[in-house]
DNA sequence: CGCAGATTGTTATGCTGGTAAACAATCAGA
DNA sequence: TCTGATTGTTTACCAGCATAACAATCTGCG
């Protein structure tokens, strides 16, 4: 502790901060949040949008509840995103016979569509993103992030 | 893709968002955010708080401007975070004789014994935490996230 | 059957953590 | 001395959540 303000390389400097997972994990985020907005785009979808529709296609018939359960968020979040995704035209709330209460949520073909064009215009921009980091690199990385995940959502 | 909603164990799926680093990134970074305040408690500061303090106290006589920019925010932002840490006797903005506009952050002997306290409690959790990895897991994860950092903060 | 309790989608409200734009005061340089 | 940049600050705004309540509906139990 204790360096003085002047210094001008902190970021390379042993700070107690920079030993924080958290920390590390914040910064990096913020930066690949970023560069998924640049790669949708200005009118594009958000990340949590992206997140609905892409399980939304991979569940079809999926439930309100079923997907704010698999994204981790409440029931009344999801409400809004699911008011978009059907503005946009990329699914339906569509009645289930056996039961009054849900809505499942169909997507569209345009839904299908746009879907596999944001992942493909998402993948290229974190590969551009991460260019710096070997294939080996990312595997782990991504390893690693499951393991905290497997931590926290049991 | 086309999987069926019915799908139980849907964690297990190499789903196509699964594969991304930001999602994963995104997921981890809420559990280990929600553990950061579990360390902090009820009344505790938050992470920006924290933040900004250890950055004060390692860097003495820094400006708002000059934190903000290490923190990666805006000025008007840092505004609210440095009245919460003045609130708190933790620092105090104090003139600079030899320019009016700015005023240097000076870090409270109080503000030094909380910053270590609190250093020592979000590190226990973390390690708690974290406990499913190695200590050699830890450090490939910081030199990775690091390496996003370098990327994208330059 | 009838009824208590759980579940679903939804609304309203509020919080956190930011950004953007404007502002006066001040400084630096030609 | 004038122009332009910088600093701290206020104000307004937005995204992305959570929480609590609600009616409609389902489920299970006696």
């Amino acid at each position: 502790m204790a360096r003085h303000a002047e210094n001008q390389n902190w970021k390379l400097v042993a700070s107690d901060l920079e030993d924080l997972i958290g920390y590390n994990l914040k910064r990096a985020y913020v930066i690949v949040r970023a560069d998924f907005r640049e790669a949708l785009g200005d009118d594009g979808m958000s990340a949590r949008v992206f997140s609905a529709l892409s399980l939304a296609v991979e569940f079809p018939n999926i439930t309100q509840s079923e997907l704010a359960r698999m994204m981790g968020i409440e029931r009344s979040g999801l409400v809004s995103i699911v008011d978009e995704l059907e503005q946009r035209g990329f699914l339906n709330r569509v009645a289930v016979p056996g039961d009054r209460r849900v809505q499942a949520l169909v997507p569209t073909q345009e839904g299908r569509f746009a879907c596999v064009e944001a992942l493909k215009a998402v993948r290229a921009h974190e590969d551009a993103l991460l260019d710096v980091m070997t294939a080996k690199e990312k595997e782990t990385l991504l390893k690693l992030l499951k393991k905290i995940r497997m931590r926290g959502e049991g």
